[in-house]
DNA sequence: ATGATTTTTCTGAAATTTCTGAAAGTTCAT
DNA sequence: ATGAACTTTCAGAAATTTCAGAAAAATCAT
C-alpha cells in the first residue's frame, strides 16, 4: 500500500471512529491529519488535503484545541498558524479522560445530586430513589478512578493493572 | 421534587448524555426509562410513555436488545412482549465495554495492522509508519485492560485498582 | 494609521440521522 | 385454516447536525 492511499485510509478510519463516539466526523479527520503529520500545517493545508472550507477548518481546529489535543505554533517568517498534534497517545488518553470527565461526568452527578432527594414512598418511587443512588455511587466510583488515570504520569498504568487484576482474580 | 418530575429529568439527561457519546437519543430514553421502571414494560407503554411513534419504538427496543442492555418478558396470560432492562450498572457498564470493544476496537485493530505495512523510508513515511505502531500497541494494551475488566465480576474492581495505583503513584 | 493578510463568525444550504405511520408479516387460540 | 393481536419493516417526512462561503474582525508590517 501507497503513503497516501494509507494515509487516506487512516483518516477515513479515525473519522468514522470519531463520529461512533459523538465526535464530529471532519474533527476527527483533522485530528487524524495531524498526529501523522512530521511538520505542523496550516489551515490552508488543512483545507487542501481535507477538501473541507475555511469556516469548517477553522472551527475544528478551534475545537480541537479547546479539548486540549491540538497547539497553535508560529513559523519563524510566516504570518500564518500553524497547527500540531500531542501524539503520545497516553497522554491524548488522559485528556480524552479529563475533558469528558469535566464536561459530562460531573454535570451528570450534580443532577443525580438533585434526583436522589425525591420522597419516596410508592414502589416506583423506591425503585427510582434506589436507582439514583446507584447511579450516583457508580458515578462517584467512575471519578475517582478517573482522576487516578488521568493523573498517572505512566504507559505502564494499563499493563500493570492488567497484571494485578490476574492476580486477584484468581481470588474469585 | 415529584417523581413524575423527576423522572421525566433523568430520562432527558440520560437521552442527552447518550447523544454525546454517540449513541442514538431515543434509545437512550427508552434505557433510562426501563432502569426506573420496578416492572417490565410494552412497547405500549414506552410510545406512551415518551411519546413515541411504534416503529420507534420497535426499533430502538431491538437495539437496546442488541447491545444486551434489556431483554423480553412474557407476562402470563398476555400475549404482549415486555421489556426489563438489567439494573446492576456494574454488569452494565462491562456489556457496554464488552460491545464497543467487538465493534469498534477489534475493526480498528485490524485496519491498523493493514496500515503499518506501510514502506518507510521518507520522513512522512516513517511519521506515519511509527503512529501506526504506536496505536498498534496502544489499542492491543486497551483491549488486554478491557478484556479483563469483562471478565471480572466485581464492583470492588475500580475500588481496588484505585488503592493499587494510590500505592504505586507514590513511587513516581 | 493604513492596508494586506489571516482568522473568526455567521447564515442559509446541504447532508445526515432519526422518526412516523401505514402496510406487511408473524403468532397463536380456536 | 382463520382472524385477532401483536411485531416488524420501510419509504417518505421531519429534525438535527454539519458545512460552505462571504462578511466581519483581528493582526501585523510598514
Amino acid at each position: 500500500m501507497q503513503l497516501e492511499e494509507a494515509k487516506a485510509n487512516f483518516i477515513q478510519e479515525w473519522g468514522t471512529l470519531g463520529s461512533k463516539w459523538g465526535i464530529n466526523r471532519t474533527m476527527a479527520q483533522v485530528h487524524a491529519l495531524l498526529l501523522i503529520s512530521p511538520e505542523s500545517l496550516s489551515a490552508d493545508n488543512i483545507m487542501e488535503e481535507l477538501n473541507i472550507s475555511r469556516g469548517n477548518a477553522n472551527m475544528n481546529l478551534r475545537a480541537l484545541i479547546d479539548w486540549g489535543l491540538i497547539r497553535k505554533a508560529r513559523k519563524p517568517g510566516e504570518r500564518k498558524e500553524f497547527f500540531y498534534a500531542e501524539k503520545d497517545l497516553w497522554k491524548v488518553a488522559r485528556q480524552v479522560m479529563k475533558e469528558r470527565k469535566r464536561r459530562e461526568l460531573e454535570p451528570l452527578q450534580q443532577v443525580l445530586d438533585e434526583l436522589k432527594r425525591v420522597e419516596a414512598v410508592e414502589p416506583e418511587e423506591i425503585e427510582f430513589k434506589k436507582m439514583m443512588m446507584d447511579l450516583s455511587e457508580f458515578t462517584n466510583t467512575a471519578e475517582y478512578a478517573l482522576d487516578r488515570m488521568i493523573q498517572s504520569e505512566q504507559k505502564w498504568m494499563f499493563d500493570t493493572f492488567i497484571k494485578f487484576l490476574g492476580q486477584k482474580n484468581k481470588d474469585n
